[in-house]
DNA sequence: ACATTAGTTTCGATATTTCTAAACTACGAA
DNA sequence: TTCGTAGTTTAGAAATATCGAAACTAATGT
């Protein structure tokens, strides 16, 4: 068994293990943003933000594009996402189930 | 957007977020095994393979039942493995097509 | 050239993770 | 009850991750 995509697979989870940068991922689902937006969006320090689409460009989870003064981040692959939202339901039907996270028909459907 | 479903999701990512603990999780995709086995296989000490489990119990993602001597462990949900596979698969692709990661048909086929 | 807006990088303090070694608990057998 | 096997926990050192603050770069307009 070929160990290198075991360490391949950790750094994109570890570029995932964070809650701030699932919710920027959130956010790029299907559509890209500028970090201006994102920082809107989230409510924390654009520096903060930054470092997190850094740490996600690198692991190839993000990439970027530049236009004017404004630099565009969308998720690299569509795949990625869909992995992203696959276990989000699963965690969601878990923890709905253990009462764990108390949440509406309304708040589930967005997900 | 409820915060508390990422926070929930970045626990299960970073309880995934090792090599080893992937590995763990490959190993036990459909079959459950006792520490002692686990690790014969991976060929690292025993403490420390019990840490990594115990990391992966506290996230949820795997449960254990005692059998006299032998502790069994086994992932949770096939839903958590089936989106590893998924993860594994998109970055296989990925990075094969990249030249990242060298492998032949036969090696493909075992993951 | 200078100012402005958008984003990035660096520094450093703090917190978390990882691993080895050693001590410990749990169960079963003699 | 003592021994051996299976597994867990603890302690501590080293590595890594996080985040705010400040300095920095990049592109544009005046």
């Amino acid at each position: 068994m070929n160990k290198r995509i075991f360490q391949l697979h950790a750094d994109v989870c570890k570029a995932l293990a964070h809650a701030k940068r699932l919710e920027i991922v959130h956010i790029l689902k299907d559509k890209e943003s500028t970090v201006g937006d994102i920082v809107k969006q989230m409510g924390i320090p654009k520096a903060n933000v930054s470092q997190h689409l850094a740490v996600m460009r690198k692991a190839g989870v993000l990439n970027t594009r530049r236009e004017g003064l404004n630099v565009y981040y969308r998720i690299t692959s569509p795949k990625i996402a869909r992995a992203c939202n696959l276990m989000r339901k699963v965690l969601l039907e878990h923890h709905v189930k253990r009462g764990n996270l108390l949440m509406d028909q309304a708040q589930k459907e967005k997900l």
